[in-house]
DNA sequence: ATTGAAATAACTCTCAC
DNA sequence: GTGAGAGTTATTTCAAT
């Protein structure tokens, strides 16, 4: 991981499907070497896929909440059987296994209000493993497009 | 958006360097028709962009965490200065502003427990705006590769 | 709106340096 | 890490349906 490979890593996240030879002229260096690169990064396993990204409001789910859920009890299986569980609503986009007051966070994008209350009670509050829940809904969100490496100026590992 | 567009979105979704030749053929249309389809869904705006995913641990970040942020006087001014200033944090990966008992939920991805500790006294608990917080550990992450336009079939528009 | 084919253009990959 | 060449593959256009 030098200087290149996060140049390379920072194109590829911005745009993916940038060409061999284009990446390589952005990084300053040979297709050939470029060519290399991306292969020994997807290779060890820095690079994990390539994906395009969809608008959720096109996909006719403008509507975007986080449910806060705690389970009981609060085992292995339970916490694997409700992420399979989830993960096969359309309506999820991420879940999360956290500490804290609350085990789950699952961020779930819905065409309405109406439609985010009934997931709520019949997707959710249904399950026996679960508790209680709460929601929020999501008003503005940013995602980071492009993840660096530790920069390691700022240092924590005293 | 018919099935055909459905398709294409599915597939990009998991693999955004595809060719055009192949999406055709496991869409089932011809090329031409194809590339013209997607064309239409970028110009649209239902593909947003091509992005290739990393792997956080394997730039040195195997830690993430939600933070959970309240903040006051919650004004416009304050909010858009507040996640203007988390854009700026290499640790951020996303931004939401939500409704609820918190303002704002961070995710980020720190190298260590200290480095985390680190960000929430020296990033978080230092702004003004802040009035309190409390942060979550990530254990597990799952997030859907593929999103789908809302199926019909469950109604939530009454 | 979709198709099929043909022409053009561009890329990937390998190898020797 | 580089550069060039050979081979391959894709993109694009256009006439027809």
């Amino acid at each position: 991981m030098d200087d290149i490979d996060s140049a390379i890593i920072r194109h590829l996240q911005r745009d993916a499907r940038l060409t061999n030879r284009e990446l390589a002229r952005l990084v300053g260096v040979a297709p050939s070497t470029c060519l290399e690169r991306v292969r020994s990064l997807r290779a060890r396993g820095v690079i994990t896929g390539y994906h395009a990204a969809v608008d959720p409001r096109a996909l006719g789910r403008p509507l975007q909440a986080l449910i806060f859920a705690r389970l009981r009890p609060l085992s292995r299986e339970v916490i694997t059987g409700f992420q399979h569980y989830l993960s096969q609503q359309p309506e999820v986009l991420s879940v999360l296994v956290v500490s804290g007051d609350e085990d789950f966070v699952i961020q779930v994008a819905v065409p309405t209000i109406e439609r985010l209350h009934a997931f709520l009670m019949d997707q959710v509050s249904a399950r026996r493993e679960v508790v209680n829940f709460r929601s929020s809904v999501i008003y503005q969100q940013t995602v980071t497009q492009v993840l660096a490496p530790v920069d390691e100026g700022r240092r924590g590992d005293a």
